[in-house]
DNA sequence: CACGATATCGAGGACCCCTCGACATAGGAA
DNA sequence: TTCCTATGTCGAGGGGTCCTCGATATCGTG
């Protein structure tokens, strides 16, 4: 069943050229998607990185590979807070609240990095071939557990689920590449206060 | 300083042919844009209507145009509405916030006609040059009246502007293009409770 | 019915997406 | 060192979209 080779999950390391045009490929991609939201010309993205669109395709097979790669440490910084946040006591109705909010924060200025962004998380959430799918669902969970501990504490409530949350946070975030970041966190206030209890 | 022939307000009646094309090209973009949002192809539109690219050009300048002439009809409906709630009385807090609510709602409702018009209608409100800026300041103006006479009977947080309802009704919208209806809802009424004072 | 004024047509230039066969080269084996 | 091949790179090319504009067709009036 499995090939001649088996395949390594560890990929073996790039060839040197490889390891640079990749390099350059993401930090274009990262200057090109901050100009024009993710929506932007691949196209734009290698020729600003000196190489040519099949080199581009080689290491990132679609746009979302691509995005993937250019946020994966980012996602990774939104994880360990996660963990973070639900290895506090959060017993306390404030306490609860505090760190949902924190939570909600933080991954709205992730889901907000490039414009457009916000879209292709949520979009990504219940479709798995997508290569954000992963970290989506991962980012889910945790605002799933810190959305339960929230709830019984009775810092929310009750009708609004994780994935409301994970929909209010790309909803805000879309906000901002929309209009001036004082008038967003404002009305990121306004979702936030929407969340508690009645 | 003006043109030899007086360049009439009203435009003088189109031929029967061109008449009938831009019936065509309104209705094939109403079910274009309905399937693929408003960034849909222009040239799928006008081979849908069984006229050439060059026609629609014609009639709708820019993608914008198209879209104002195709909304005209429910953007009037929005602006009658608005002028109602208006004249209602509207002087207790209850009063003012259901005027507010019904308002933000129906907004809401028509920003989400297509996908990709909220964010077509929010950057229109400050784009003097977009075929749809009228209409945006319009309905931005009657959300103003709406949000002073709510502020004042104490119904909604005072921190907050009429451009911030603006905002908030088209993240709203936004949301309905990309969860499902119920959720939507749900949504926008945790909005809706965020906007109450504190 | 003829003759403008009005419209329509669609090729074409510029850009973009993505694929794929021809070509280059890094880097281990001899 | 040299050679060989797996691994990478290249970029033309097919197919799509946007938008323009000169050639052509049609309406409707005198």
């Amino acid at each position: 069943m499995s090939p001649p080779t088996a395949p390594d999950r560890r990929a073996r390391p790039l060839r040197a050229d490889a390891r640079r045009n990749y390099e350059r490929l993401l930090t274009a991609a990262e200057a090109v998607f901050r100009e024009r939201g993710t929506g932007a010309s691949l196209e734009e993205v290698a020729r600003r990185a000196g190489t040519a669109i099949g080199t581009l395709y080689g290491h990132f097979p679609t746009r979302q590979a691509l995005l993937e790669a250019l946020l994966r440490d980012r996602q990774q910084a939104v994880f360990d807070l996660g963990d973070r946040l639900l290895a506090q006591p959060g017993g306390t109705p404030e306490e609860a609240r505090a760190a949902l909010v924190e939570w909600i924060t933080a991954v709205t200025g992730h889901a907000a990095t490039y414009s457009g962004l916000a879209g292709a998380l949520l979009g990504s959430l219940d479709d798995e071939t997508s290569e954000l799918h992963a970290a989506c669902a991962r980012m889910s969970a945790a605002g799933e557990a810190l959305v339960r501990e929230a709830r019984a504490a009775g810092a929310v409530r009750p009708d609004v689920t994780a994935s409301d949350v994970f929909a209010l946070i790309n909803s805000a975030a879309w906000l901002r590449g929309q209009v001036p970041r004082d008038q967003a966190d404002r009305l990121l206030t306004v979702m936030l206060d929407g969340l508690r209890p009645r």
